[in-house]
DNA sequence: TACAATGCATTGGTTTCTTATGTATCTTTG
DNA sequence: CAAAGATACATAAGAAACCAATGCATTGTA
């Protein structure tokens, strides 16, 4: 089961920015398999949100990247900048808070962890 | 604090949804009205977002409607179908499942309830 | 009597994502 | 060894969902 495309519209930047902060540098292909392992299959990241998304939060100066070579191959490695870690910090209480909102709303009893 | 948009975004009709399948029959105003005050503002669903999803909502056959005036004001009341009980369950556990997904990719502690 | 609140609705624009496509390299398999 | 699949980057066209603004009309309030 995958979920709706309707669902995660709004939280692919939070999770890109919470993988790169627990993982010091990734690059695009390996967020979206370590997303897609990561759920079960659940998520599935496409290149063609992940790369405009990625660039986005460049430009907004919250990653930076460093090219690597691997044979002939590019790997474009993203880090996050400290306004990143910032950021990011920021966003995923944002959004804990909003799970908490969402979960009152739709009255959803939190799973025993 | 009002969430950002981006994190609104695709749960929308999920809202409607429940809150219709727990008050039996509600206007649209009166929609926006219930869920600032169940989420303490944080949440503000604007008219413009609103009646076109109703509408939507009711092209899927998920609603029905009904005219009812208070003096020469119009109210259009919204009500679930059989159809729309059933997709909000459904939508409500896809949600609650998403949820759960989320607070594990974003390393997010459960709140205590 | 003016302003705010109630109540419906649409329109134009933006953001965000999907689908499709393009290029290139490396690995596996028949 | 050729073909297919995986790896790895990227863009472009279009759809979907939402926001901000606006419009109309009625009711309540200062």
């Amino acid at each position: 089961m995958i979920y709706s495309s309707e669902l995660i519209k709004g939280t692919l930047k939070t999770i890109v920015l919470k993988l790169l902060n627990d993982n010091k540098k990734m690059y695009g292909y390996e967020i979206t398999q370590r997303v897609k392992e990561m759920t079960g299959e659940k998520i599935q990241i496409t290149e063609g949100a992940l790369y405009p998304t990625l660039h986005a939060l460049e430009q907004e100066g919250l990653l930076t990247t460093q090219v690597e070579y691997m044979g002939k191959r590019v790997r474009k490695y993203y880090s996050l900048s400290p306004e990143g870690k910032a950021k990011t910090k920021e966003r995923v209480k944002e959004f804990a808070s909003f799970m908490d909102t969402m979960a009152f709303l739709l009255d959803i009893k939190p799973k025993i962890a």
